[in-house]
DNA sequence: TTTATAAGTAAGTATTCACTTACTTGGCAA
DNA sequence: TTGCCAAGTAAGTGAATACTTACTTATAAA
C-alpha cells in the first residue's frame, strides 16, 4: 500500500508538531503526556520529534514559548477599555469576551495551570504575559478613574484582581470543575452582573467623590462597618 | 545492624501510607507520583503499599475520600456567618480564614486542581464537598440579606461566587503562580478590600449609607440592562 | 515456650518511558 | 537522468514504571 507520503518542509512538520503537543500537554500536562502519543497524533515517528525537537521538556518549552508569543490579552483588554461607552459597558464586555473564550477554548488557562501546578520553569512568565498583564492593564484604568475621583481609592491592583477574580473563578467552576452539570448561566448574565457588583462596589461609598483622602494601602482601616 | 524494627498496627501504617501519599499527590498529581516515592518516604517497600491498597489508583482515590471526608470548611462558613458583627467583620473574617488557611497548607488546593485537571472520578464530590458547598452557604446569606431588602436582589449563587472568586483567585495568584514575588498583600488588607467592594456592590448603590438605610429593593435598580 | 498470623521484605516481571542508531526514500538542482 | 541531502523510519537501548511472588520475622495469645 503505497501510502503518498507527504513530505513536509522542516519549518511545517515542527509548527504541526507544536499543534498536536500543545492540545496533548493541555489535556494531560507535561508528565501525563507521552512522545510516543505526540508521534502518532502527529502521524510521524517518535525519532521524528526528536529530530526537531532535542527533548520532550524542550519541545514542552518550546509550546509554552509559542503560546506567550502569541500576542496576549492584554492588548485587547487595553483597546476593550479605550472604547467609548459607559464604564459599565466596558467591563461587561471584558467580562464576555473572556468568558466566550475559555468556553470555546481552555487549551490556554489549562496549560496554565499544569505549568504552576508541575512548577516548570516558564510558568512564572507565562503566568505574566498572559494574566498578570491583564490585570495591570485593568489596574491602569482604575488608578485613572480614582484619579478623576469616579472611584474610590482602593488599591488599583487588587481591585483589578478582584474583578478578573470574579470572572475567571466563574469560567474555572463552569468548566474545569463541572459547574456547568448543575447550572448553567448565559455569558450575559454574569458579564452583567459581576460588572454592576464590581463598580458599585468601586464607586459607591461613604465619600462618594471625596477626593480628600487617597491613598491608604498598606493600613487599610480606619475603616467603618456597615450598618 | 539490627535497625529496631517498628512495626506499626495495620490501621496506622494504612493512615501513614495516607498521609505521606497526600502530601505527594498535592505536590507533583498523580501522573508525576511513584509508588516508590511513596514507600520511600514512608520508610517501607513498595510491596507494603500494594499491600494496603489494591493499585495506586486506588491509594489516590482513598487519599481523596480521606479528604472528603474530614469535615469540609462548609460548616465552619456557615458557623461565621452566624455570628454576631456588622455584615463587613463577617465577611472579612471569611475571607481572612480563607487566605490564611490557603496561605499555610496549599495541599488541598493542589490537589483539587489536580484532580480537576487530571479528570479523576472524584473530582466531582471533591469540588462539590471543599467548594461548591461553600459558597451555597454564601448563597443562603445573600438570600436572606436580599429577602431582608438589605442587598439587592442579583443571582444569589453567582453572587456568593462572585465574593468567593475574589478571595480564592487572589490566593491562587499569589500562591500558585508566585505573585508573591511581585508584591505581598497583607491578609487583613485583602479581606478588608473584597468584603468592603462586595458589601458596597450588594447593598443599593445610589443611596449608599448615611443614615437611611435599605429602602425599596424590589427591582430597585432596574437592575442590569445591559447598554 | 510455642505457634499462628499479620507485618514486612528481597528480588523479581512485563511493560512503558524518553531517547538513539543506522538505515531508507522523496524531491529538487544540475 | 543523476546524485545529493533533508525528511522520515525500523528497530532498538537502558532506565523506570506499576505490580507480584515467595519468602522472613516480630508479636501476642495460648
Amino acid at each position: 500500500m503505497a501510502t503518498t507520503q507527504v513530505r513536509f518542509s522542516a519549518a511545517n512538520r515542527k509548527e504541526q508538531i507544536l499543534e498536536v503537543a500543545t492540545r496533548l500537554f493541555a489535556d494531560q500536562g507535561f508528565q501525563g503526556t507521552t512522545t510516543r502519543q505526540i508521534a502518532e497524533h502527529s502521524g510521524v515517528t517518535e525519532a521524528l520529534i526528536f529530530r526537531h525537537f532535542p527533548a520532550k521538556e524542550e519541545l514542552y518549552w518550546a509550546v509554552i514559548e509559542r503560546k506567550i508569543r502569541a500576542a496576549g490579552p492584554a492588548q485587547r483588554m487595553r483597546e476593550r477599555l479605550a472604547r467609548a461607552g459607559t464604564d459599565f459597558e466596558l467591563l461587561s464586555n471584558v467580562a464576555s469576551e473572556i468568558l466566550e473564550r475559555r468556553a470555546t477554548d481552555q487549551t490556554l488557562s489549562r496549560l496554565l495551570l499544569y505549568t504552576a501546578l508541575e512548577n516548570h520553569r516558564l510558568s512564572h512568565r507565562f503566568f505574566r504575559m498572559y494574566v498578570a498583564e491583564c490585570y495591570e492593564v485593568l489596574a491602569e484604568f482604575v488608578q485613572k478613574r480614582i484619579g478623576e475621583g469616579r472611584f474610590r481609592p482602593l488599591d488599583p491592583l487588587l481591585a483589578a484582581r478582584s474583578f478578573l477574580g470574579m470572572v475567571i473563578y466563574h469560567s474555572w467552576v463552569q468548566e474545569l470543575f463541572g459547574g456547568k452539570r448543575y447550572q448553567d448561566f448565559s455569558v450575559q448574565q454574569v458579564s452583567d452582573t459581576v460588572a454592576r457588583l464590581w463598580l458599585d462596589g468601586m464607586c459607591n461609598a461613604s465619600e462618594g467623590l471625596a477626593g480628600s483622602e487617597q491613598q491608604n494601602q498598606k493600613r487599610s482601616q480606619a475603616q467603618q462597618h456597615t450598618r
